[in-house]
DNA sequence: GTGGTCTAGACCACG
DNA sequence: GTGGTCTAGACCACT
């Protein structure tokens, strides 16, 4: 069972995108394994506190992306091949490291400064 | 006058919530400095293609922050003390680099291969 | 034993609400007579395609509206006196025909056209 | 401006439905031309008493079949050529009549009741 | 229990 | 003002 336990949330992005996201690192990072069962909508929705059709719109793009089946009645599963787990891996790594890299920038760091931060805050 | 020449629109976040973060990246970079002006809703709306109203929001949230302030006619300026914009620029680093170090983390990337990322996509 | 031959799922109204309304018009048209029994929930559920559950809360509401009463075991009987298949029928009726030619009219029809073209339906 | 003054809410099908299905007829009959304006999201749904986000999913479900357009900021047209038109009247047309006639059928009338009845109510 | 849909209210961005 | 989206709660149908 995927599980969502150092999932925090976030202000200002949606609810339902940092879901998807969270979900996908699990997957790109391999803690979230193939044909792994995710919680239900009503347990995850408890678990986080939003309401269930939040995480249903969150399941419903994962699944228009690929990534997870549902069925109605029955549990839903993690679903991505080899080649999906890859792209999705890269899509976050560049994507993330691109935002980090353009704020520090922004901020007037130099690349030096900014990954001795980084380097504190990884601890 | 305050430059937002490499604003872009990038996440899901609402877009007034990305001119107050550009925003307070430049006074806490020192590129923004105290008193100085800020361009008019009418001219940003048109370098970031933006509706004037968007900008107005953003100004206005600005403005509470006692980050902006609107004098005569629609200029409005930087007002911020050499302690508010460390205040900005610390949340703003700190912020920013947790956010990446726990996205690599999630993601199952070692300290190392992390900051080696972070040095290419530097450039 | 009362039959569902000629029971169609039509419209987006909920099923329950088909089949609560499809019993009800065989009650009024006197198909379904009083004491009669109905099929079971399983037995129904067979014929229609319907999940079981589905069929419980038709016969569930049914049974609140006293149309039918459930004895031991699964088995349903309708029960409605002569005064309640009177009344139910004559709800019908001129519902259905009050639906029929609003339609009709809002749609542009003389009331000549409107039967003509019923007659045609009829076949 | 079209008009929803005989407009009338039922009960068991989805609002949002019925709304489509008023003004498909209100178009079918002549009565909304194309071009004309519809009223806005919130002043139906004032007029109906009715959440502003029903009307929405009632009008863009239109705006998917072809039938009305909506530009963001802007006001909603109707958008229908003779073809589309047509269609939608002979649909709406034997819809309901087909939906008449068999539960006069199933309600035991003869062909001459149920035209009578019809007449009667008719007015 | 499960997922899917309908209705509702508040907020966002645009003209 | 306009339409579009996000979050919320209740209900429907199915395993």
């Amino acid at each position: 069972m995927v599980s969502f336990d150092d999932f925090v949330l976030r202000d200002d992005c949606p609810i339902y995108s940092q879901i998807i996201r969270y979900v996908k690192q699990g997957i790109a990072a391999g803690i979230i394994r193939n044909q792994e069962e995710i919680p239900s909508r009503r347990a995850l929705s408890a678990l986080l506190g939003v309401n269930p059709n939040t995480i249903q719109k969150a399941y419903h793009i994962l699944e228009e992306e690929g990534v997870i089946v549902s069925r109605s009645g029955a549990k839903s599963f993690v679903c991505a091949n080899g080649e999906t787990v890859s792209r999705i891996r890269m899509e976050l790594l560049t994507g993330d490291t691109e935002l980090w890299v353009n704020a520090m920038k922004r901020l007037g760091m130099t690349r030096e400064d900014a990954l001795k931060l980084a380097e504190d805050v990884w601890g």
